[in-house]
RNA sequence: GCCCUCGUAGCUCAGCGGAUAGAGCAGAAGACUUCUAAUCUUUUGGCCGCAGGUUCGAUUCCUGCCGAGGGCGCCA
């Protein structure tokens, strides 16, 4: 019996109670908060649903949760159902019926984890987005690490999502980028406000060799050419860096095909100005054309197109949110760091001037800043953290690990020296190993003959196999719940949890016999648990963007 | 000044209203003729920043204060 079953069949206990009560409680599933305790004396699982109920039917928490309780106990698979403090209900089931999870878990292989909760949600996940100016810094790499699992946790969940990389290729950052290449090319300093440091040199001499004749362009040909080769060359080291980090993009959206004007005439922005003003949010003021964001909860309005006729940033912003919309994006999900969190008014309020509705169609998530003990600031790019040397350093997999087991809103200091153990200290090396182990496990037992043809799941009964198989049978609602609150990292303390455990009942349970024993039916049902806790660290660790090594 | 996030064990941090607030590390004591000891067992350690409020019940929700970090533009 697998968590959902039972919810359902508390759910249908607590109903069967509470039938003649007019008008009778809206019940769901969800409602039953069904939770496995800490503490092992209060059984399997346990519900508060008789203290959450007793409010609604006005009834005392502690007779309730008895009624409900003896209800129970009547079903097939329930050892136990007591009531305990102010009207939990403390279940156990037995051993067969919580063993039958197993054969689930291993059946359903790369999928179990998965559901369609999310089904028919159409999700846009915009994250790490940085200028093609220079290499990913250490707060990219958080959001690399966050979103990219993100993405690979809501798909989990069911939903259709898009991850998409915004590329800031447009104005004035990217024209201070080319002058740099050119002063580099030239053997000039920097210029004053420029971008330093010896990528920019590095850029320039492969710009040379693919432009031999750069030097002697007229300047303005001469700065556009280097500006976009050099933008070319960096936008290709920023795709491998991130793929080399297990994070891709299903989209890569260029600034600059907004600004490009289309068969019209038109471009993208002057569309959507025109598309804003339409819908009546739009007014002039002074020369400038002004949004009226403070309609949608903004604290100031905003202008989109200066008293110059340039348009601001904002209206690139504008322009890109429609185009998600007109994309076909239902929610759109935006990680921005903390610096950033003065989008949040005017992203919401472009939502709701674009006709969504900025509680619904867009979440920003914001993520607090990251630093880490121990790293050099890098040489090459100067006064940052880059997420190539980071990689080098500490390996793909304690990076984004560590990166993702902390919620994204929690400022975060990583500790290198633990990042580099390989041992207890460090989580990632923990349920790695715990996965390894599994493997090694059922090497053994081929080696020994024991095979998987038998499974007699009420052999299952010593105290850390129960505790194993509640641990396993938790993770598609871990999964569910991680998507649900854009929190990964849930899924990473889950799978630490599931480590623990599997750990003690290695150390309690053996799959082989030892020595010249016989192998009993025991034997190959444990290889069952084995194999079905392994499929839930590799599909877990998957999520995380981890590998799963099979040895260690 | 206004806005956002955070404040939990010596350290790094979990805990979307529930039972005696948890994990790892650090400190103390143990377990390898054993399917991998990269593991496991036991143990020390808390005014959950402070003060109110809502609730049968608050670390969790609300308000104020204190402390830390970040943000405010016809910049990008």
């Amino acid at each position: 019996m697998d968590p959902r079953a039972l919810a359902a069949l508390i759910r249908q206990s607590a109903l069967a109670h509470l039938a003649d009560m007019s008008p009778s409680p809206e019940l769901s599933e969800d409602d039953i908060a069904l939770e496995r305790p800490k503490n092992r004396d209060h059984g399997d699982w346990a519900t508060s649903i008789a203290l959450k109920l007793a409010k609604v039917v006005g009834s005392n928490p502690r007779d309730l949760a008895t009624a409900i309780a003896d209800n129970l106990l009547d079903h097939e698979g329930i050892a136990a159902a007591e009531v305990a403090g102010p009207g939990f209900i403390n279940i156990s089931l037995d051993a067969g019926s919580a063993g039958e999870l197993v054969r689930t878990i291993v059946q359903a292989g790369d999928t179990y984890g998965s559901s369609s909760d999310m089904a028919g949600q159409v999700i846009n996940v915009e994250f790490v987005s940085a200028n093609p100016t220079g290499p990913l810094h250490i707060g990219h790499t958080r959001w690399a690490a966050l979103g990219d699992s993100l993405v690979r946790v809501l798909r989990a969940a069911g939903a259709s999502v898009t991850s998409e990389f915004y590329i800031n290729d447009q104005g004035v950052q990217m024209d201070k980028f080319g002058l740099s290449v050119v002063a580099a090319a030239e053997g000039k300093p920097a210029p004053e406000d420029g971008y330093q440091g010896e990528y920019i040199s590095d850029l320039a001499r492969r710009v040379l060799e693919m432009v031999p004749d750069l030097l002697e362009m007229p300047e303005s040909a001469r700065i556009e050419t280097a500006r976009d080769r050099a933008y070319e060359l960096q936008l290709a080291d920023i795709t491998a860096s991130l793929s080399r980090f297990n994070v891709r993009f299903d989209v890569w959206f260029s600034e600059r095909t907004l600004h490009t004007p289309g068969k019209s005439g038109e471009s993208l922005i002057d569309e959507s100005v025109e598309r804003l003003r339409a819908g009546g949010h739009v007014f002039d003021d002074e020369g400038a054309v002004w949004v009226r964001t403070t309609d949608f909860g903004d604290d100031k309005d905003r202008v989109i197109r200066r008293a110059n006729g340039a348009y601001t940033y904002f209206a690139a912003d504008a322009a890109y949110y429609l185009s998600k919309s007109d994309r076909g994006f239902w929610k759109k999900i935006y990680l921005l760091g903390a610096d950033h969190h003065g989008y949040i008014h005017r992203l919401k309020a472009l939502a709701g001037a674009a006709g969504d509705d900025p509680e619904v169609n867009v979440e920003i998530l914001i993520g607090q800043l990251v630093s880490i003990n121990g790293a050099k600031l890098s040489k090459r790019a100067g006064n940052i953290i880059e997420l190539d040397d980071l990689q080098t350093w500490l390996g793909t997999d304690a990076l984004r690990y560590s990166l993702a087991r902390y919620p994204a809103d929690s400022p975060l200091t990583l500790d290198s020296d633990i990042l580099t153990k390989r041992s207890n200290d460090n989580p990632v090396f923990y349920v790695q190993y715990a996965h390894a182990r599994t493997h090694q496990v059922a090497r053994n037992a081929a080696a020994a003959g024991v095979t998987t043809d038998t499974f007699e799941p009420s052999t299952l009964t010593h105290e850390t196999e129960s505790a194993l198989i509640a641990s396993l049978g938790d993770f598609p609602r871990v999964v569910a719940q991680s998507a649900e609150l854009r929190e990964p990292h849930r899924v990473a303390r889950y799978l630490e949890e599931v480590a623990g455990v599997y750990h003690r009942w290695y150390d309690a349970c053996r799959v082989s016999p030892q020595g010249d024993n016989p192998i009993e039916p025991v034997h190959g049902t444990r290889l069952w648990l084995n194999d079905a806790t392994g499929h839930v660290l590799r599909n877990g660790l998957s999520m995380l963007g981890v590998s799963a090594p099979e040895r260690m």
